[in-house]
DNA sequence: ACAAAAAGATGATTTAAATCAATTATCAGC
DNA sequence: GCTGATAATTGATTTAAATCATCTTTTTGT
């Protein structure tokens, strides 16, 4: 049976960083962990909201997180950042200090919020540290780029396929999941409108490519998602 | 008389990042001299291919770099880099170690080539380098984001007006500069059809907004630019 | 359990922009 | 200065997908 772990899809949406905390040492680990407060989101809840203070560094513990740009009302989902994730990382530049983006939780979830000018000074005081976070940025473009390209250059089908491919993938990890998305949160990370979605949706489950049963969402035929991701 | 250097547009193309190399100890940048190969490139040649081995990061040292993603016959612009910029800072992670994108010069074009493991080990050893270098991606990540959501969000006045905006407060810092590029080109970075370009062009020059003798290009009404760009 | 609200679904219509087709202008090389 | 090639322009046509309108189903709160 094919598993979509294995598939190389574009994948648009997230991919969780390797840990970046590893990096330190005792006494700076001590400094991060003395500074730092948990907190705890319910689903639909804003984390952090764009063109306020970076204070803090966000580090996602459990949950989901999704981040996207807003302009005049309209909105586009930059990813989905999954446990593990650090958000709030390109405020780092100190004539940056204002979140770039808003961040609110697809789920319930639980965030670290690590002091901004704690996480600059380890930059300054640990390579490899430094190291990790420049990994960790690189690491969020390239996916981004993806995202990007597929955004602009796909097609309905194309775009749909994608995400289905990368929510199997890369967030539930299992080609049978239960979608906490909504058609129309599944429009926004698409790029298209909720009836397109509907409409797409059931194309392919007409081809046999996918199966929706309530709520439970499987993955058929990964292959010929991916076949409908290249073409367009 | 308005100067668009002071427009705020979205701005979607290009920003040089800071100096980098300030923050390197004599004894460092004297490592990074030793080791530098300055290459010279023509007008449409290809400065890095994405998908080959990164060894060295490019900073552009005089011209203008297409920085562009390739996928199947389509291309996606990711930015135009000027000089100042580095390229190829996302193949910084080891295990990330060939060009996400294609770069190509828009004009003819000076470069120094950096190795790659040099940079890596400056990142280690010098704090303030990899803050530098934190910050240049967190710029570019940044600008990323605002051009994601223009090519995604706004429909071709927008975009179109954006574009020119862009080429005349940061590429060409002036109002009136002679366009070195095409139709085809301008049609590329904003992500629409060439005939539309022209179309679009047309059209705003008929409004007054633009004025296009020949090869020079004069923006008029950088506010109404403004505004369509913010309408859409 | 019921009403109200939200989400999902479906068909008809509109629209923005790409594509196609054909023509004119510009440029480089001989 | 001519000639082929490339770029620019213009109008007509097509198309993908959004929007609009309506209806059904599901969920939520009291």
């Amino acid at each position: 049976m094919s598993n979509t772990n294995q598939i190389k899809a574009s994948c648009t949406v997230a991919k969780s960083s390797g840990n970046n905390f590893d990096n330190l040492t005792p006494e700076q680990r001590k400094l991060v962990e003395d500074n730092l407060v948990v907190v705890k989101y319910k689903k639909g809840e804003i984390i952090a909201k764009q063109g306020t203070f970076t204070t803090h560094i966000i580090y996602i513990c459990e949950g989901l997180a999704k981040v996207y740009y807003e302009d005049m009302d309209k909105t586009l989902i930059l990813r989905i950042a999954p446990a593990g994730c650090l958000i709030g990382l390109t405020s780092l530049p100190i004539n940056q200090n204002v979140f770039q983006y808003t961040a609110s939780a697809y789920v319930d979830t639980q965030v670290k919020l690590i002091d901004i000018n704690i996480m600059r000074q380890l930059i300054l005081e640990n390579g490899h540290f430094a190291s990790s976070i420049i990994d960790t940025l690189s690491e969020v473009a390239i996916q981004k780029n993806g995202r990007f390209f597929c955004l602009t250059h796909r097609q309905a089908y194309g775009k749909l396929a994608d995400i289905i491919l990368c929510l199997a993938g890369n967030i539930f990890k299992t080609d049978k999941f239960d979608l906490s998305l909504s058609r129309k949160e599944l429009a926004e990370l698409s790029g298209m409108s909720t009836e397109s979605v509907i409409r797409t949706l059931k194309n392919f489950q007409d081809d046999g490519l996918i199966r929706i049963t309530g709520k439970t969402f499987e993955v058929i035929d990964a292959e010929g998602l991916m076949k409908i991701c290249q073409l367009g």
